[in-house]
DNA sequence: ACAAAAGTGTTAAGAATACACCCATGT
DNA sequence: ACATGGGTGTATTCTTAACACTTTTGT
């Protein structure tokens, strides 16, 4: 943090490497963990899928970075993401082709994402974490150290209130935490344990769906993290 | 990552921030956990201390610009740095009052630093962290969160190995849990559960002070990070 | 009546907690 | 002999894990 000791340039004049900023938006389709991706329109991995990121310029924080690049490059609103966290720096110097870049990287987990494809977008999707195309630069690294954060994220958190609606039912809980953990859970330990942690309550309503016992929908009483759990699973 | 989208320049030319690295390097001393500072010698913040950091040019990693930098203003070598972790990017515009500095910050655990005060180094002093000056910028809050983290990660991996030194008593090892949790621990239990973990090992010396019993010599079976842990405290 | 998912309790094993005395040494 | 920290075991509580049948609905 001082002038002295700047590495390269002893004439005084200092130059940073590229500052970006990557996203790793995570939403559960029909049961499976998947991630928002976009498919690159330029050199360099032109053709190939990539989280969406792109450059930092001074002035602005990594997560108004974040924000601008998501809706112009997806379309997507900050609204529509219910919570964020920073994960991790990548910094190798060759991570990028074009030169130094450092990339600040942020997961974000939403419910319900609605994408757009006009000029400025790239042709966002979402693709099952199970089922990732090629990505490009060190995307791939990324996603699956998104994957195990959010894998102990949320069992000492209520961090699956984001990825669910605001009304679900217990088995769509515990599926969602399968998804995610990528392991079955006893059905009657899961929700003895879940419902003693008093983090939701149950709703009068019911959710019905088909040939079946219709089931009762509850919600999260906080729908802000919290860190009431000693683990899960 | 892509040339289109850059925020505040429509020319094309891209401004990033100044990249720093802050780092956090705890030592044991005298049963207290303690963090290198550096006292400052030029604005801003000249006279107050801070935590040894630097920029980060392009082309240079930030674990690379963490070693010259504490070896430049500390005398301090990485090879006595036993194990480092990334902690987290602070990137508020108004963070540094010469503009706006991204700073990636590291904790760093050692178990013996030797200082050195020359011409280039800034007065590197260790200090308890109970018993902190007021610090520049930021850095309180950054101390703050090493320690959180320092807090979390010796409950559920061998990290303290990187604190203590490579034989130590089982009261030691007790010690530098109570100074790192900051509450005290039951004797026996400590004892029962730490030795099941099967992370250290007997040795066939004793420990000699003064007028009491001596302590047999432990040490880690890993003098690298291991999570087999399921938890402690 | 049947298919399909919802809902519900008990038992056993393991982990965490609370707690007090004898041991080896130096002075 | 005494002061100092080293070393040890048991009983209790809580948590986790394993496990199968009845209920409600639509067809």
């Amino acid at each position: 943090m001082d002038h002295m000791n700047c590495p390269n340039h002893l004439d005084g004049t200092y130059e940073p490497p590229t500052l970006t900023v990557d996203s790793v938006i995570f939403q559960l389709i029909s049961n499976e963990l998947s991630v928002l991706l976009i498919k690159r329109t330029t050199e360099p991995f032109r053709g190939k899928w990539a989280l969406p990121g792109g450059y930092n310029a001074a002035g602005e924080t990594t997560r108004k970075a974040m924000a601008r690049i998501l809706e112009a490059k997806c379309g997507v609103s900050m609204k529509d993401i219910l919570l964020i966290e920073q994960l991790y720096t990548f910094d190798t110097v060759a991570r990028d082709p074009r030169g130094h870049a450092v990339s600040v990287t942020y997961m974000g987990l939403a419910r319900d994402l609605t994408l757009k494809t006009t000029a400025t977008t790239e042709n966002p999707q979402l693709f099952s974490v199970n089922n990732l195309p090629k990505l490009a630069y060190d995307h791939a690294d990324i996603v699956r150290y998104a994957h195990q954060r959010l894998s102990s994220k949320i069992t000492y958190t209520n961090a699956i209130f984001a990825l669910l609606p605001e009304y679900f039912t217990l088995t769509q809980l515990q599926t969602a935490y399968e998804a995610i953990l990528e392991r079955k859970l006893d059905k009657r330990n899961f929700r003895k344990k879940f419902l003693s942690l008093d983090l939701i309550q149950a709703s009068d309503q019911y959710y019905k769906d088909g040939a079946q016992r219709p089931a009762l929908l509850y919600r999260f009483s906080q729908q802000k993290l919290h860190t009431p759990m000693q683990g899960f699973g």
